[in-house]
DNA sequence: CTGAAAGCGCTAACAT
DNA sequence: ATGTTAGCGCTTTCAG
């Protein structure tokens, strides 16, 4: 395979000026300019990105961490990112860790050896402290979920007004006995999913039942119809339920059906982030939408910039409630 | 940053000793390479990939072009592969094309520029000329999907087979006016599920009716809404409905649904590809399962093995029909 | 406008 | 067992 040696013999110039075609910045002459133009169709040659990487010290790829893939919450955010890279001519590798420290690591170290350029963590679970020394010598970037406290850019929305807003449509539908489905507390969002939902309840005086509120391990489909299960077998059963996610909801759904009981009419049902499954379901969720390609795209502008060396401020995004079947059938 | 010299310098060994202690293939005296070893922590080194890649002319990437991430069918394939791929020093770049033969490019540029050091391809809309000249320069495998003709590695299952099954499956449960919502026939996916349809049909003396075969552009939930919409338009309305995808498969029980039917009892479906949302709808869906993971590892295998100048040969894997209450609630 | 030459960080062949 | 050295393929001063 040719390099740019041989395409600077075949053009009979130096290499210094078939990289000035390649580049296109430095002025070469006209007639130049042609010369290596078909001595680079001629020998079918590609410049290779590992010298020019190398010489550059850049890899022009960037990291994304999700927990898993599957949840479908990321695709919109992910093709945000891929869009804003790929038109800076930026690649992205996307890094599932499980919520692993140990796989987390093994994509730590592709930025630590020069392999990516950056990060853009999506990952709750990340490990902070970790994240933090990293994010002194290299660009980070959080996006939708953040720790909190620590000083890496972010983009997200305000979690608190959207659980707020949700809870209180379902107030205001004349519910309320409501239970939260929300997940682990040592996440950032869910503490505050929890008081916006605590909010909305002070406001309009209904007293907090502790027994309404159900925590989960994961934000699936299955953890979603196991404390659906437990929420049907309660005393005073709740007449609505709020799910920090689609999936949740979906798994209630799943299981309010199964049980023989109606949505919205016996249990009202909202979820969060509006996943393109939201809206296959039946009936279809009612849920609290993130402009999730917009997230996308900030996120990788963010990161962007910090790579090349640019000031970059957090960003907090609008979010919107999206009233469907499973709250006003 | 601290680079190989520096560490050398400090160690008081030469580079090619620090390079050794790294690789740690060739022999090196202990008490050297505990020196190494400090020294690599006190400066706090980290090797570069960029200049190791360009040595050794690899950049132990591999590309997995699928059509679109939002697909969950990919999802247990991706996650085959990476942990394949990460197990051997390989990562992947995930490369959405939106079947579009401008974004492919961009994907195969990237092998071009040797940024990339093979392509795992799993859209069937790829464009096959191009791969076909790919893969005479390249390492290329077909994952899952695959133009007849082209001699590239493979792994796949057999789709007439799998088609033949679920549709012999619904004969045996009483149906005969079996529609089949089909993809684009350019592909030879949908052509061996067609000719397993008609197979079937046959085998069971039930004429083929050309009014109960249904194409539709993409896979997803509303071409599969509005082909239903159509099936349930027919004089004489089908009793079943195989589809070639989950999704399509999913958008039809929605329709159903709206238009008051139950399945199965109205109209039977069975879908195809076994995503975990199909175990989430109501009813359950039945559905052809793929080995999903495995065919994810042995892509990635394969792949591999032909990086590194290994002989390869295609595979065919087995397939599964799991019954659920779609057919027989 | 063009060329010569240095060097990005690493590995491996060769020499000792 | 270890050191010396020649590149891998590219970009970018610096001279001319």
């Amino acid at each position: 395979m040719a390099n740019i040696q041989q395409v600077a013999k075949y053009a009979g110039v130096s290499v210094a000026t078939v990289s000035r075609v390649l580049n296109g910045q430095d002025k070469v002459a006209v007639k130049t300019k042609l010369k290596v133009e078909e001595a680079i169709q001629h020998l079918n040659y590609e410049p290779s990105m590992l010298g020019r990487n190398l010489r550059n010290s850049e890899s022009r790829i960037v990291l994304i961490l999700i927990p898993t893939i599957s949840n479908p919450f990321y695709f919109e955010i992910i093709k945000g990112i891929e869009n804003m890279a790929l038109s800076q001519n930026y690649n992205i590798l996307l890094c599932e860790t499980d919520s692993s420290p140990e796989k987390e690591d093994i994509y730590f170290d592709l930025v630590r050896k020069k392999m990516a350029d950056g990060i853009i963590s999506m990952d709750p679970a990340v490990n902070v402290e970790t994240l933090k020394t990293l994010s002194e010598k290299y660009a980070i970037i959080q996006c939708s979920e953040y720790g909190g406290g620590v000083d890496i850019p972010y983009v997200t929305i305000d979690s608190e007004e959207a659980s707020y807003r949700a809870v209180k449509h379902l107030i205001q539908m004349g519910h309320r006995r409501i239970a939260l489905m929300n997940s682990d507390e040592k996440f950032l969002y869910a503490r505050e999913r929890r008081m916006g939902y605590q909010r909305a309840l002070e406001e309009h005086g209904i007293p907090l039942n502790k027994e309404y509120i159900f925590y989960t391990k994961e934000l699936g489909f299955e953890q979603g119809q196991q404390a659906m299960k437990k929420i049907l077998q309660l005393k005073e059963r709740p007449s609505a339920v709020f799910a920090v996610s689609d999936l949740l909801a979906i798994g209630a759904l799943k299981e309010i059906n199964a049980a023989g009981l109606r949505v919205p009419e016996d249990v009202a049902v909202v979820g969060f982030d509006k996943i393109d499954f939201s809206n296959m379901t039946n009936p279809t969720l009612t849920t609290v939408a993130q402009p999730m390609y917009k997230m996308g795209t900030i996120a990788a502008t963010m990161l962007i910039d910090k790579i090349q060396g640019r000031h970059v401020d957090s960003v907090v995004l609008e979010h919107e409630l999206v009233i469907r079947e499973s709250t006003s059938g």
